[in-house]
DNA sequence: TTGACATATTCCTATATGGGCATATAATTC
DNA sequence: GAATTATATGCCCATATAGGAATATGTCAA
């Protein structure tokens, strides 16, 4: 089996650091993608591309203006992924999560 | 070019669901090979291979014990992602959200 | 040494890339 | 309609899988 597709969940999409690029890139503002393209110096296709992996799990939102069209990341599909990392956040923050750690380790938790 | 090796980063790394599953079950406390097939019901070769990628990029460490190996989840390496994400929380959280809800219902999106 | 247990590696295969390039679709203006 | 601008898609290719099966390596015990 290949690797999942980058349109399998958000997990995937991200992984291609050209897509997290375009995702900052989108949050503050919404942008057609001449802008994208100018503004991280990407070739058009490959931009086009990226934005199609990230429209399909949900990443960025599109609306159109004229010939253009407006991208802008979508935050709340990026929230599983901050939330699943949070979830090792005690682990390597403070002295509360390392004897918490000890604790559980003990347990068989 | 294709996609970028698993081995790259975390963020390859962890876009596997098996790997994500298996850093949760090695967070509280180290365990050996045997442990995390049982545990998570896959074939010990997948389970060797995909540890090896999490060692790779320094997601797990390892310490052998006889003739048993055991693995555990290094939570700093997941910091990183955790920071990339939280970037976005801002724009999850409050006002931007309303705001763009409404002019979404306005556009029909 | 031999045997048993624990883990890692190798080979194979089907599939999903991501870039480059050319081209197609879409919307606007003349 | 024709020309122009903006974006999307199609095709080709080299490469990296992830799983399955078989096998290799490593460690201990008797």
């Amino acid at each position: 089996m290949p690797r999942a597709a980058t349109t399998s969940d958000a997990f995937n999409a991200v992984a291609e650091p050209r897509r997290r690029q375009i995702l900052e890139f989108l949050v503050t503002q919404e942008r057609p993608v001449s802008e994208i393209v100018a503004g991280l110096g990407l070739e058009q296709p490959s931009v086009s591309k990226h934005l199609r992996v990230l429209r399909n799990v949900g990443l960025v939102r599109v609306r159109r203006n004229g010939r253009h069209k407006l991208y802008q990341t979508n935050p709340e599909t990026i929230r599983p992924l901050h939330e699943w990392t949070k979830t090792f956040e005690r682990f390597w923050a403070h002295q509360l999560g390392r004897i918490k750690e000890r604790a559980e380790a003990k347990n068989g938790t």
